[in-house]
RNA sequence: GGGCGAUUAGCUCAGUUGGUUAGAGCGCCGCUCUGAUAAGGCGGAGGUCCGUGGUUCGAAUCCACGAUCGCCCA
């Protein structure tokens, strides 16, 4: 099967007959409806496999949905604005830095912004389109359209009506080459394992001539802005003596100095122990006193507290810079400390730095180590690993860094939020602890970015009094602008245009101009609930689909990101949740488990992969899956395999993992094509012909028992949001369906003449089938298809176009028998002992036995098994079944302990009561058992009388007996071959024989021939007896057989003639000759 | 550094309120069936249930400590 191949060719179908809109119109005039919202994707790039796993979760649940007779949105969207798309859009244009952008022009670089995420969008929705993803692609929605940013702008302006917006001076994440701050949410995604050379310096201190505090700093750039050095009060520190100076640092790291000190130390001596607090308020000399930013800041350094010091690592001094460090800065208000910030936004020192401004943070480290030697403060160099914060979009490692920023208060919102979070079903469940866990943690909301392509935060300040407020709409823009509405006008609400406009401060009358900050890229997805569903212009439409009853995303990251975000914009717009369900999946990996990365070389493009495997076997590979657990995806044959292979006309040859995961959809291709094939020849036609199912065998009405059984489970695991146990239903029906119905029922469409069984057989697994392609419709879209054209459509042109417009199955309770699927099990089991047991007898299937002794675990058991014995028989190749009775010497027992019920009930006692019936004869326990229902027992001198709720027989085959056993129950075969079945057996080879010479002849299945046969005189003679079961399995009209004389077989055109060894029929030899009969 | 979770066959994973021979699928080896099959069937090999101690008549399961890994938060 190729189904790329097949799948082209669907797609092709659909277009020609318009049949996405067809769907998409399908439900328009429906009265219930359902409301799924989709995430936005970067339209950054193309899509990845990875991404296909949710596209395939969003497409199925609205393709059931739309069976189901929903009226739906299906608007996909695309993520738009931010600084993934503006890394990119630089790498294009090669520029290394905001001044290029600027000279380049910010209104040209957005534009190139827009272009980017236009051209990608429209890639990604021909992808999906690949994937079978059915969207109403014209209506797709756009973070950067105006309809989002103006709605941000309604939120943001609620925000700050409530008090929750306002400006923040701290240190922050930042990164020198993005020149942007770096929020909470996106900082975690950037750690990596880094080399450091880190540093110890040694501070001289101002009233102790010769004794220095040794500090210690992993990042020596910001030792130009030292203001003082914390200790820890109640740690122990100590004064030691090296080469003649005294050093100060934590008692726990002397160890540690000696280790380190090199060759241009001596051995340290402790002279002095003393605690933290003592060394409180003492002064020392900065190591870059001699800057002028450090003389203008007027201050002195001196050593403060702080709990948090410890002495796991460094000296337990820690080097201080409130401009620098998060923490510092947090203690510099506290004590009041000189804040030094030394960078510009590219990480570039300021003028008062000296030698150092101009330089940036990435390129001092060298120059300043050389610069403190030269001072006499530096004391020794350390190389150091650990986890550092990256820029999560270009990889530059960050810094910290002082800095004006824009923030959302959570301090109201906080309770809010975890409210709401409780009000939405989480799947899996320990989503809901993931994001309360986050939403208890989280700190202010950052939304400020110094960058170029985003949303333009609608935050005025006055140039007087730096009163700042913030507009909520185009209009009130408009109204309140006093200056360059005209330059703005006619442009979307976007850099550089809309920072032309002024208005006049509502405070002092002056002029305030917008910050010219954008907004963080989680506002824009954050809104969607709102902006698409028209919050601002039409209420009552939104209040039609608000909230989403269903969402769907990879939850790594978007717990602070998309569902956060969400939460945010619906607690301070509306107070409510913004969605229902949230359906969360895990991180697609590599074949060996690995992450997928770009840079790594492991990633899938989606279109090699559609290209080789298919569309439907990725779906079903992500709905066969367990959502909470990472997938792993398969290996891919290359370019170069592939190509191969098609060029020698055959699909490409997929690995096992593929072939294991897409085996449900090869077996119902198979039995599909077995039905198409036996339709074809026998005409039939499923329309004009009707067999009430209860006049069907016992078979058919197991099957129609299963697959209604099957759509019932279908049914409940979607509407539950769990596709993974309606596709292995599915998939365990089919293996039903192939394995059992099938190939139980395969003589009776190869018989002849069309009687009522083989009319039950046809309309019984026409229906099986039809009714798992509507099942699969939302699963594998094309296969499903595909299926319904051929078995369907070409027979009933009142039936829908497609499968796609059809209804959802409903199940026939009436059809549901628990006996038959009980007693039907009880064959399989028992069909599959004597399997095994002729497989220990090492004889064939083929040679028949005369007897299968069956023992099962119940009377009922027994009584059904009876019944349905013919099945069993046929099945095994034996002639008669009898069942075993209990005393039967082919049976030997064995007693198991129900250590459940014995344990509570002796307890102490128990090993022992366990050790006594070990010891006791089985046989005869056993038949106590059976007998009597007890079983008395000697423990400890005492008598323990055993019931049997206490004790489990066992019966298995004596020894000597050909036999196979579980769980109760057990199938012995007789062995013994009389001449009769010898003969059969030999029959039974030789006519399949003559089935492989009629393959090899390249004869169709129904093509009746025409049959000689030249053997021995024995076999002769057996095939002449069995001439009549031999011609019609082999649909021969004529069957000629000869042991002696010349061939009487013709030869020449249209004459196919095998010579069969001895070794493959019992040790006769023959040749058989086959031709089509005229 | 703090919190949570995990560790079971070569791989991916199940394993009920603790119950005495620890399972499945795939892979591997052998056999077998088949005029629907890239199918199916049967058998086999493969386990220190991460380690150590404890609780218990009985521990993969409960407890403690340790190791390793993952996730979340600093």
């Amino acid at each position: 099967m190729d189904y790329p191949l097949l799948e082209r060719g669907v797609q092709q179908w659909w277009d020609d007959h318009d049949i996405l809109k067809k769907y998409l119109n399908r439900n328009e005039q429906a009265s219930k409806r359902w409301s799924f919202v989709d995430g936005p994707i970067t339209a950054n790039n193309p899509m990845g496999v990875h991404h296909a796993w949710g596209r395939t979760y969003k497409d199925l649940w609205q393709r059931f949905n739309t069976m189901r007779g929903y009226r739906q949105r299906y608007q996909n969207g695309f993520d738009s604005q931010g600084l993934w798309v503006e890394v990119e859009v630089e790498k294009e244009l090669g520029f290394k830095n905001k001044r290029e952008i600027e000279e380049y022009g910010i209104g040209l670089f957005v534009e190139k912004c827009k272009e980017r995420v236009l051209r990608f969008a429209e890639r990604i929705t021909e992808q999906s389109l690949r994937l079978g993803e059915w969207m109403d692609s014209p209506n797709s929605y756009y973070t950067m359209s105006d309809e989002n940013n103006y709605t941000i702008w309604g939120m943001l302006r609620t925000c700050w009506q409530n008090g929750w917006i306002y400006r923040g001076r701290d240190v922050m994440p930042w990164c020198p080459r993005c020149a942007t701050g770096i929020s909470d949410m996106e900082i975690n995604e950037g750690r990596r394992t880094v080399q450091h050379t880190s540093v110890y310096a040694r501070f001289p201190l101002v009233d102790r001539p010769g004794e220095y505090l040794l500090v210690w700093t992993t990042t020596p750039w910001t030792l130009p802005a030292n203001v003082a050095c914390a200790v820890n009060p109640d740690l122990h520190y100590v004064k030691v003596e090296q080469d003649g100076d005294f050093y100060y640092l934590s008692a726990d790291v002397v160890g540690k100095l000696n280790k380190l000190r090199g060759h241009e130390h001596g051995a340290a001596k402790v002279v002095e122990t003393l605690e933290g607090r003592d060394l409180l308020g003492w002064r020392y000399t900065g190591p870059f006193d001699e800057l002028p930013a450090w003389q203008d800041a007027g201050a002195e350094h001196r050593v403060v507290a702080w709990d948090e010091v410890t002495a796991a690592e460094g000296t337990g001094i820690v080097h201080i810079a409130p401009g620098c460090g998060r923490e510092d800065f947090g203690l510099s208000k506290g004590d009041h400390l000189a804040v030094l910030a030394p960078v510009d936004e590219n990480g570039v020192y300021l003028d008062g730095y000296d030698w150092l401004t101009g330089m940036s943070v990435g390129e001092v480290a060298r120059p300043i180590f050389e610069n403190l030697r030269e001072k006499g403060y530096f004391y020794q160099t350390e190389s150091y690993q650990h986890v550092y914060p990256h820029c999560w979009r270009c990889g530059t490692e960050l810094i910290f860094r002082l800095v004006n920023e824009w923030f959302i208060s959570m301090h109201e919102l906080r309770e809010r939020l975890i409210r709401i979070a409780n009000d939405i079903r989480w799947i899996p469940a320990f989503g809901l602890d993931r994001e309360l866990d986050w939403l208890r943690n989280m700190e202010d909301w950052m939304i400020s970015k110094k960058r170029y392509w985003g949303l333009a935060l609608p935050i005025y300040v006055c140039d007087d009094c730096d009163e700042f407020e913030v507009i909520g709409s185009r209009e009130e823009l408009r109204e309140r602008a006093v200056e360059g509405w005209e330059q703005f006008d006619g442009h979307t609400p976007h850099r550089p245009w809309v920072d032309a406009v002024k208005i006049r401060c509502a405070k002092c009358g002056g002029f305030a101009s917008r910050i010219l900050d954008v907004g963080n890229p989680w506002l824009d997805a954050g809104i969607v609930p709102f902006s698409t569903l028209h919050y601002r212009g039409n209420r009552e439409y939104w209040r039609e689909w608000f909230p989403a009853d269903f969402i769907t995303e990879s939850f790594p990251g978007q717990f602070r990101n998309w569902f956060y975000s969400m939460l945010v914009m619906a607690a301070a717009l509306e107070d409510t949740a913004p969605f229902k369900t949230v359906l969360g999946f895990a991180t697609l990996k590599d074949e060996k488990g690995e992450e997928m990365h770009k840079s790594k070389g492991n990633s899938i493009p989606f279109d090699e992969a559609a290209h080789v495997v298919g569309a439907d076997t990725m779906r079903w590979l992500y709905v066969t899956h367990a959502p909470e657990q990472n997938l792993n995806f398969p290996r891919i044959p290359t370019d170069e395999e592939a190509e191969a292979a098609r060029a020698k006309g055959q699909p490409p040859r997929l690995s096992d993992l593929w072939m294991q995961t897409r085996s449900a959809l090869d077996k119902l291709w198979n039995v599909y094509s077995f039905f198409v094939t036996y339709a074809n020849i026998d005409e039939f036609d499923p329309t004009t012909r009707s067999l009430a199912v209860s006049k069907r065998s016992d078979l058919d009405r197991w099957v129609l028992s299963e697959l209604q059984a099957t759509v019932q489970r279908a049914t409940e695991g979607l509407a539950d949001f769990d596709a993974e146990s309606a596709s292995l239903a599915v998939a365990a029906f089919i293996e039903n369906l192939s394995n059992w119905y099938v190939r139980r029922s395969r003589r009776r469409f190869w018989k002849s003449e069309e009687d009522a069984d083989k009319r039950a057989a046809y309309l019984t697994l026409y229906e099986c089938l039809v009714t798992v392609t509507k099942l699969l419709a939302p699963l594998t879209p094309f296969l499903a298809e595909s299926l319904y054209q051929n078995l369907v459509r070409s027979v009933d042109a009142s039936a829908p176009e497609s499968v796609h417009l059809c209804d959802w199955p409903v199940a026939d309770v009436k059809l549901l028998s628990p006996r038959l699927h009980d007693e039907t099990s009880l064959v399989m089991r028992m069909v599959n002992l004597g399997r095994a047991a002729r497989e220990k007898a090492q004889i064939r299937v083929r040679q028949p036995l005369g007897v299968l002794y069956a023992r099962v675990g119940s009377d009922a058991e027994a009584e059904a098994l009876q019944r349905l014995a013919s099945q069993v028989l046929e099945e095994l190749n034996v002639k008669r079944l009898e069942l075993l009775p209990a005393d039967s010497d082919m049976l030997v027992y064995s007693l198991k302990p129900l250590m459940k019920v014995l344990g509570p009930k002796h307890g102490n006692l128990a090993q022992k009561v366990l050790a006594a019936l070990r010891a006791t004869d089985a046989h005869a326990g056993a038949e106590a058992l059976r007998e009597r229902g007890s079983l008395v027992l000697k423990v400890d001198k005492q008598e323990v009388t055993l019931t049997a709720d206490e004790v489990e027989v066992e019966a298995s085959a004596r020894e000597g007996y050909v036999a196979a056993e579980e769980r109760g129950a057990v199938a012995v075969i007789e062995t013994t071959l009389t001449p009769e079945l010898l003969a059969e057996g030999l029959v039974r080879d030789f006519t399949h024989l003559v089935q492989e010479v009629r393959k090899h002849a390249g004869l169709a299945i129904e093509d009746s021939i025409e049959t000689w046969l030249s053997t021995d005189a024995d076999l002769a003679a057996i095939a002449v007896e069995y001439r009549g079961y031999i011609e019609q399995e082999t649909l021969s009209k004529r069957f000629t057989v000869q042991s002696e004389g010349a061939s009487l077989a013709p030869s020449g055109d249209g004459v196919y003639r095998e010579n069969i060894p001895a070794a493959k029929l019992n040790g006769h030899a023959a040749t058989v000759t086959v031709r089509k009969a005229r």
